[in-house]
RNA sequence: GUCUUGGUAGCUCAGUUGGAUAGAGCGUUAGCCUCCGAAGCUAAAGGUCAUGAGUUCGAAUCUCAUCCAAGACACCA
């Protein structure tokens, strides 16, 4: 990497002069028109040195001017006031840079030390179709275990399906009280059934109680309730695979809160053993307080007072049995940010079992969908939208947007779909709330999936027309919009790494859009295939295909294909 | 009530962990198809980074207070 180099050269430099600085950190310029990186160290030297910020820079800089070899990286090395050190790189280490990226299967981007992560996503409700709540989870959980597979990461998904719950219980009452026949249910009925129930619930205290003991009697085996549940679980499951499967999403586990049963017994006698578990109010808890806390954190509900489990305990022992087993560095969990509190109190009981001392455990939370009202999204019949219905929506507005759409295959237009909306919701990094809005799921233009695309494919339509044969690029640069998209390029190891350190997607999808925009602006000044300075031409068509490979590979981290056409 | 997030352009959002002149898209205004794909490009206008104090050479970013919004707070997930 780029910045790791600058770091060096500063660091050796730093010796030279005594000056001791903790750590050394060199960023991508935020005055791109003085320079390409900066470094910010003088102005901490400045405090210790007591000497004026650029005073200290310039003599680093002039240490720097010693190394021998130094003007075959930097065009030019300069302290500007108030004292930043700003270096411009030279042509021919960019190019270098460039070469070594071209010529490596994964563009020479530094992988970190593997790990084996868990990825927790999806997190389907067998009771409920998917719905616009559903999105975030699955894109966002997709894109992160893409970028760690590729950052060669030993990736374990697991979508985990709420399956066991009290949504369960009121959906087999609720069949049973339509007297609706065990081989007639039809995922129409799953859909009408939970929201109704779950209603009734709300009102009816009793009603809620004879849910809540099927609950219990189907997780204790009734062979009354099974084939329900066995059945619920297959349709809704069909459905909600078939969803994925739209979304290119797809996991290596397809496990849920079910699964996780057999280990509730042997993890009951460890957290025993361990006197962890306390009878409170009727009720087996696991007290999570600590000294240090300043607020009081409820306690890990373990068994109700009617002897069925709950979603902290099946979470608990999912962790204990299945996923211990694979020795996991992490743990990551894709849920909304009001279930943070839950996750906070789980996390702290896998530490009181001492899961922790080397293992991570990460919720990584985002907001709510709300509607252009900043209410929750809800369609006139006030349900949430299901995603089938958001997928049509978005695919009749592309197709409306160009007439030339109609003329596209059914599988380039889902596609597209899956393009507008994923990039639409992975550009953005929001744990607070996000408002939804159908006009931008359906935008084009802009700041959009299609950009990309239109972008990659115009590359590639260039690229048809003419051939390179060059196998490297040659020392020049040869205006400043050629020099912005190579610039561009140069940054991705580091953007990726910083992406996946962060487990935010969003900062992928930024810096493939500006990289589109450095391009656009690169092609439509250049015409490229009129050229006829050949040298020229052929290094341009050579950073053009660079360019192309990484757009398609990045973007499928992001779970984005390319069309054919568009 | 306690705690957790958050408040950046008319709207939707970035802002790399304290740096130089706060950035995009949409929308608005003005240009660009005899030239590789106009789903594009070039410009312009638009800001008291909720408010007030503090820390710092330097604050949208850290601290405190206030206002506003969303959410969580033991037998739902």
């Amino acid at each position: 990497m780029i910045t790791n180099k600058i770091e060096t050269f500063l660091k050796e430099a730093l010796q030279d002069l005594e000056y001791e600085a903790d750590s050394v950190e060199v960023i991508v310029s935020n005055r791109s028109d003085i320079s390409d990186y900066q470094y910010d160290g003088s102005f901490k030297l400045a405090k210790v040195l007591h000497k004026s910020p650029i005073e200290i820079g310039t003599t680093i800089v002039e240490k720097l001017k010693e190394k021998e070899d130094i003007e075959k990286y930097f065009q030019k090395i300069e302290v500007l006031p108030p004292g930043f050190i700003n270096f411009t790189l030279s042509n021919e280490w960019i190019n270098e840079t460039i070469n070594e990226m071209a010529k490596s299967e994964k563009f020479n981007i530094s992988l970190p030390k593997k790990e084996t992560i868990v990825i927790d996503y999806g997190g389907p409700n067998i009771a409920k179709p998917l719905h616009v709540g559903h999105l975030r989870s699955a894109i966002v959980g997709e894109s992160i275990k893409r970028m760690l597979k590729y950052m060669g990461h030993d990736v374990i998904s697991d979508v985990h399906l709420g399956d066991y719950g009290l949504q369960i219980g009121e959906v087999i009452y609720g069949i049973q009280e339509k007297r609706i026949s065990l081989e007639d249910i039809t995922l129409e009925d799953l859909e009408k059934i939970y929201p109704e129930i779950s209603g009734r619930c709300k009102e009816d205290e009793e009603l809620k109680e004879k849910c809540a003991s099927i609950t219990k009697d189907l997780q204790d085996g009734s062979e009354e309730y099974q084939p329900y549940f066995e059945r619920i679980k297959e349709i809704s499951g069909q459905d909600i695979l078939r969803i994925y499967k739209y979304l290119d999403v797809s996991f290596d586990l397809w496990q849920g809160e079910s699964d996780a049963y057999p280990y509730i017994e042997p993890l009951t006698k460890e957290l025993e053993s361990m006197n962890l578990l306390t009878e409170s109010e009727g009720a087996k808890v696991v007290f999570v307080n600590k000294e240090s806390d300043a607020k009081e954190l409820p306690p890990m509900m373990y068994q109700k007072k009617n002897g069925a489990y709950l979603y902290g305990t099946t979470d608990l022992a999912t962790i204990y049995e299945r996923r211990q087993k694979y020795h996991p560095d992490d743990i990551i969990y894709l849920a909304d940010f009001r279930q943070s509190l839950h996750f906070e109190t789980v996390f702290r009981v896998c530490e009181k079992l001492g899961y922790t001392k080397d293992m991570k455990l990460e919720h990584l939370a985002f907001g709510t969908v709300n509607g252009t009202d900043g209410k929750p999204f809800k369609t006139r019949a006030g349900n949430s939208p299901k995603l089938d219905s958001l997928f049509k929506e978005v695919k009749e507005s592309f197709l409306k947007s160009n007439e030339k759409n109609e003329n596209m295959t059914e599988q380039d237009l889902d596609i597209i779909v899956n393009a507008i909306i994923k990039f639409a919701d992975l550009q953005n990094n929001r744990e607070k709330d996000y408002i939804f809005d159908i006009n931008k799921f359906s935008s084009v233009v802009g700041k959009t999936g299609p950009y990309i695309l239109y972008t990659y494919l115009r590359i590639a339509s260039i690229l048809k027309k003419e051939q390179y044969t060059i196998d490297e690029l040659n020392k020049e640069i040869y205006d400043s919009t050629d020099r912005e998209v190579r610039r561009k390029l140069i940054e991705l190891s580091s953007t990726l790494n910083h992406a996946v350190e962060l487990r935010m997607p969003s900062i992928l999808a930024n810096y493939l859009y500006e990289l589109c925009v450095n391009i656009n602006a690169f092609y439509e000044k250049n015409h490229i295939n009129n050229l006829e300075d050949r040298n020229k031409k052929e290094n341009w068509l050579f950073l053009l295909d660079l360019g192309n490979r990484i757009l398609k590979e990045m973007l499928d981290l992001l779970g984005i294909k390319i069309p054919e056409r568009m």
